[in-house]
DNA sequence: TTTAAAATTTAGACAAGACTAAAAAATAAA
DNA sequence: TTTATTTTTTAGTCTTGTCTAAATTTTAAA
């Protein structure tokens, strides 16, 4: 059994890993965890003992295949509780982040295979992120960062990579979310900002927001 | 902000203070947590600094009006949780107070009104216990231990004072539940044990079982 | 390639919450 | 009322997870 410091240093250590690729330096989850590398260099050698992540001195630490799936299963609850909360509660999305961190350290897999059920098996959560299914499977989704896209090109939106409650805040007063439809209007070159077309409205967004916004193109 | 293990002491000693009265001692604490003696004394007199609850050496504890309005905060939680794993997930009452003891430590006040709110107000428990309101107000119910019946006499099961799953699959196997009809057949002045009359069917019970069934007479 | 800077680890300390063993106080029994 | 027993508290230790400061290793710069 894992605790909830564990748990969330593992969980950490997946996303640096999905972000930036396998070997995560101890100052990086420092970072993420906001604590001191000091407290990282002990918390990783107590999990490098308990198998879950491989870790050399000096060299940064990756999941091993259990802390993987441990760290998968937490984010699969993670998911979980924030539909459940947007759907069921009437949560806004910007609202629901921080009640999940807590609720996806509920300890029972009864509890989140009936919660599953009880929200009809979605397959993404508010923020459009992935939900893993039981076995630690997440869907491979074709998405594609607004940045990326050239004048002229539009998709939908399917996903934030940021879900501050600042940023989809700014994104709600905008009426942009999960389905909206985005054309880029205009990119310049020097500064990577853009002006974009939600239905109908035209914006002017900096290069800060649109790298932090998932589409599907079309 | 209170730790999990200060919530759970005063929760301990609300329950405590509620069956016995006043002045909770040392012992009754440590039986109830399943921890020493030492220990409790340490955390009281940790939770009197914090003016949670009152304390003088040798003296026992009991909840000030700040300590009595988070545990009773504490236990509302964890009894709209209970309605929300039986009525929404379909959990069985022996089931849910493992995890529910979990939930009711999710520190959100907007989560636990949308969830009242969601589960449309409830007013007791699976097991019967009533649901405090928002002000910690505890509707008073006049219900009564089986064990005080006497011979002839019979009530509406309203709640149980045990809440194991052992004990409340005994039940289960009987078809005992909240508001089953139940009259005493007859009672044993020699060890209190009863016979019963639930829906045609009678049982010999013993006075351990007797002694953790509430009804309600009429 | 040697030096400077940055990253990482070690050493030692601290708070929370638990424990054991021993001391002190309160209660019950003689 | 004095003694014996039980209850409670204190003293000292342990683990978890954190910290600061110092030492070490790696990387970048000259």
């Amino acid at each position: 059994m894992f605790t909830l410091a564990e748990e969330n240093y593992l969980k950490a250590i997946f996303h640096l890993e999905n972000d930036c690729g396998a070997g995560v330096t101890t100052n990086a989850i420092a970072d993420k965890m906001d604590t001191r590398a000091s407290s990282v260099t002990d918390m990783i050698q107590k999990l490098a003992d308990k198998k879950v992540i491989s870790y050399q001195k000096y060299k940064g630490a990756s999941l091993t295949k259990k802390g993987k799936s441990i760290a998968v299963n937490i984010i699969r609850k993670h998911r979980l509780w924030e539909v459940f909360l947007v759907e069921k509660l009437d949560f806004q999305w910007d609202e629901v982040h921080e009640i999940a961190e807590q609720l996806e350290h509920i300890k029972s897999n009864e509890l989140i295979q009936k919660l599953d059920s009880f929200l009809g098996y979605p397959d993404f959560d508010p923020h459009g992120d992935p939900i893993p299914d039981t076995n630690g499977y997440i869907k491979p989704t074709e998405k594609k960062l607004l940045s990326k896209l050239k004048k002229n090109q539009q998709g939908i939106c399917v996903g934030v990579k940021e879900s501050s409650a600042k940023f989809l805040q700014y994104l709600d007063t905008r009426k942009i979310g999960i389905g909206s439809s985005i054309k880029v209007i205009d990119k310049e070159d020097f500064d990577q900002s853009m002006t974009i077309q939600v239905s109908n409205k035209q914006f002017f967004i900096t290069k800060q927001i649109s790298e932090n916004l998932y589409l599907k193109t079309i």
